[in-house]
DNA sequence: TACCATGGTCGAAGCGCTTCGATCTTGTTC
DNA sequence: GAACAAGATCGAAGCGCTTCGACCATGGTA
C-alpha cells in the first residue's frame, strides 16, 4: 500500500504539501502542483478512506435507509436507490445500505460512531419512530416522504395530496360523476405510510370539491384479492365509472380482473395511475398517469443533503409538482343506457 | 463525542483497558470488565468507525456490487440484497452499495482505498471485465452467479444448469414431448449473463437426453413483445405443449397472452418456471417451479465471505441444489385430437 | 525461602491522513 | 533600499483507536 508519505518522498516535498494540492485547500506553484501529481499517478496513490475520515471528521458516506418490506412496491424503492447513490457519487460520496428493519438503533448507530455524516431515510410514516431519533441527532439528515409534522426536519416528496386532486379532476373534467380510489394494501395504511394518507386526502378532498361520489377502498396485491375487491366495489357502487390507482404492483393485476369482468378499458372503465412514466407507458393500454418522478425525488435528497453537509440552508419541505399526462386509459364514461 | 479516554478515565484504567475489554483479545479481570463495561453504558460510548479501522486495518464493510440494468428482475435483485446486508449486519458488517455501472473503477476504488474489507459481486457474466480485477485485488470477494473460468474466484449460485434439466425433465416424465424455453432479453444473451447460459444448456441438454423437441428463444419484458414471440413460437412449432421459463417479468404477461390465445394452463399448455417460491405461489394458476433461493443465495455469499476474512478455506464453486415443486401449472399435455 | 510462571494492566508507538502555525521566499510599495 | 504583504512550503500535532512489549503482583513450585 502506497502512503502519502511515499509520494511525498517521490515528489521530494511534505507529505503537507501533497495533502494541499489533492484538496486544493491552499495554494500551490505550478511547478510542485504537476510534480506531485505526476507522483500521485505514477506510485498509483489513493488517500486511506479510514485516515482521511479519522482526521477530517469526514467518512463521505451517506446512509440511506430503505424498506424492506413486501408491501411496498420494490421496483420503484430501487428506482429512488439508484438516484440517490448516483448522486451522491457525483458529489464523491459512497452510499451505506441501511435496511430499515434496523430502525432506531441502526440510526443511532451509524450516526454515532461516525460512519457516515448524512443519511437519506425514505418509506417515512405519519408518526414515524424514527424522527425524533433524527431530531436528536445532530446529523443531517433527509426524508423522502413526509411525516405529519415536519418541525426540525427536511423532507422531500411527491406532493400526493395534489396528485391525488389531479387524477380526480382529470376524472371528472372528462365527465365521471362516480370514481373509486382503489388504495394500497390496509397494513400500509394502518403503518400510516406518509404517501397513501395524502393521495387518499386528496382523491377525497378534490371528489367533495367537484361534487361527485369518490369511494375508497384498500386493495391487496394479488389477483385474488384485486378481484374480489373491485367486485364488492360494483356491487355497493355500480355507477362507479373511473378508478384511481395508486400503487403499481395491482395495476397488472387489476387488467387481468377487467378484462375478466369484461369491462373494457378504457370503454367502459377509465383507469387513472399514479405511477413512474416508465410503467405508465409499458401497460396495454398506456395508463393516463401522474408521474412518481423517483429519479428526481433521489437527486432532490442527496442534493439537499449534501447542501446541509456544506452548511447550507434548505427548506424543510420540498413538493415537487403532480403533473399528469392523459394517454390511453381514461376516456369520457359510457353514456348511461 | 465521548472517546475511549474518557471511559478510560471514568472507569480508572488505561485506554488500552477498555479497548481489550471490549475486544476481548486479553484477558481482563472480571472487577475491572464489569467497570469499564458500566462506564461504557454511562457515557454511552460508541468507539469512532474510522479510528477503529485506520488503527486495526479493518473497516467492517463489505461492498454490494448491484446490476441495475432494467432488463434483470429488480425483486429478485432486491432480495438478494436483503439477504446480503441482513447477513452481513449478524456478522456485525455493514454493506457499501456500489451500482454496477461504476464498473471496474468502482471495484478498485472502494478496494484501493480500504473502504471496504470485502465485496460481494452480483450479475456476473460468462466472461466478466470485472473479474481481472477481482483476481488482482487481493481483497476477498464472492460472486454471485458464475462465470465461464472460476480459477481462483469464490462463486455461489444455484444450479441453473439443473434447473434447466429439471424443468425438462418434469415436463418429459409427464408426458410432453414438444416444449420451449421462453428466455430472457435478447441483450441478456448478449451479455453472456451467466445464468441465462446455464439454463438454457441445461435445457438442451436435457431436451436431448430425453429425446425431446426443445426450442429456445429469447423473450423481451412487455406484453407485446411476449405476445408476437408466442405466436411466432407457436406458428412455427404448433405441437408445443409445455413452456419453460426462467425470469419472473415475463410470467404476467405471459399468463395474459395464454389466456387471450384461448390456451389455458395447464390443460392445454404447461407452464414451468424458474423463480422464487413466493413468486410461484402468487400466481394464477399457483407455477410448478424450480425455487431460486434469494436468501439463501445470500446468506451463503455473506457467510463465505468473512470465512475467507477470517483466514478460512471456502470452495471455489457452491452450487445450491435446484429443487422443483410441482403445483397447478403444469399436467400431463392433451391427449391429440 | 528464592524463583518463575501466569494473569492483569499500563504506556507508548503507530495507523495515514488533515490542518494549523511558522518559516522562508519573492515581489511591491513608498 | 528598507519594510511589508502575499505566496509557497514545511513540520508537528493531532484525529481515536489497536496492539505490542514491558511491568507488576500474585501464587505455586522446588
Amino acid at each position: 500500500m502506497v502512503t502519502i508519505a511515499d509520494v511525498a518522498r517521490h515528489a521530494g516535498v511534505a507529505a503537507s504539501t501533497v495533502s494541499y494540492v489533492l484538496s486544493g485547500k491552499r495554494s500551490i506553484s505550478p511547478d510542485t502542483r504537476d510534480r506531485v501529481k505526476e507522483s500521485v499517478r505514477v506510485l498509483g496513490y489513493r488517500p486511506n478512506a479510514s485516515a482521511r475520515a479519522l482526521a477530517s471528521q469526514r467518512s463521505n458516506v451517506l446512509a440511506l435507509v430503505i424498506p424492506l418490506r413486501t408491501d411496498m412496491h420494490v421496483p420503484v424503492m430501487m428506482q429512488f436507490a439508484t438516484a440517490v447513490v448516483t448522486t451522491a457519487r457525483r458529489f464523491d460520496h459512497d452510499v451505506l445500505l441501511l435496511t430499515a428493519d434496523e430502525g432506531r438503533e441502526g440510526i443511532e448507530r451509524v450516526a454515532q460512531t461516525s460512519l457516515v455524516d448524512a443519511m437519506v431515510v425514505m418509506d417515512v410514516e405519519l408518526h414515524d419512530e424514527r424522527i425524533p431519533v433524527l431530531r436528536e441527532l445532530s446529523m443531517p439528515s433527509v426524508l423522502i416522504g413526509h411525516p405529519a409534522d415536519t418541525a426540525g426536519l427536511t423532507c422531500v416528496d411527491l406532493d400526493f395530496f395534489a396528485a391525488g386532486e389531479r387524477c380526480v379532476d382529470h376524472l371528472a373534467d372528462l365527465g365521471h360523476r362516480c370514481i373509486a380510489l382503489l388504495g394500497t394494501p390496509s397494513t400500509v395504511y394502518e403503518r400510516q405510510t406518509a404517501f397513501a394518507q395524502w393521495t387518499l386526502d386528496g382523491f377525497s378532498s378534490a371528489a367533495e370539491r367537484r361534487g361527485i361520489v369518490g369511494v375508497e377502498t384498500p386493495c391487496e396485491h394479488t389477483f385474488d384479492a384485486v378481484l374480489s375487491t373491485v367486485e364488492q366495489l360494483l356491487r355497493d357502487h355500480p355507477g362507479i365509472t373511473g378508478l384511481v390507482v395508486q400503487n403499481e404492483p395491482i395495476i397488472g393485476p387489476l387488467l387481468d380482473v377487467l378484462r375478466q369482468l369484461g369491462r373494457r378499458v378504457p370503454e367502459d372503465m377509465s383507469l387513472m395511475a399514479i405511477c413512474t412514466d416508465d410503467f405508465a407507458e409499458g401497460q396495454v393500454p398506456q395508463l393516463s398517469s401522474v408521474a412518481l418522478p423517483a429519479d428526481a425525488i433521489g437527486l432532490q435528497a442527496v442534493e439537499m443533503l449534501i447542501s446541509k453537509l456544506e452548511g447550507g440552508q434548505v427548506p424543510a419541505m420540498t413538493l415537487l409538482p403532480a403533473q399528469l399526462t392523459a394517454r390511453a386509459s381514461t376516456c369520457p364514461p359510457p353514456t348511461r343506457g
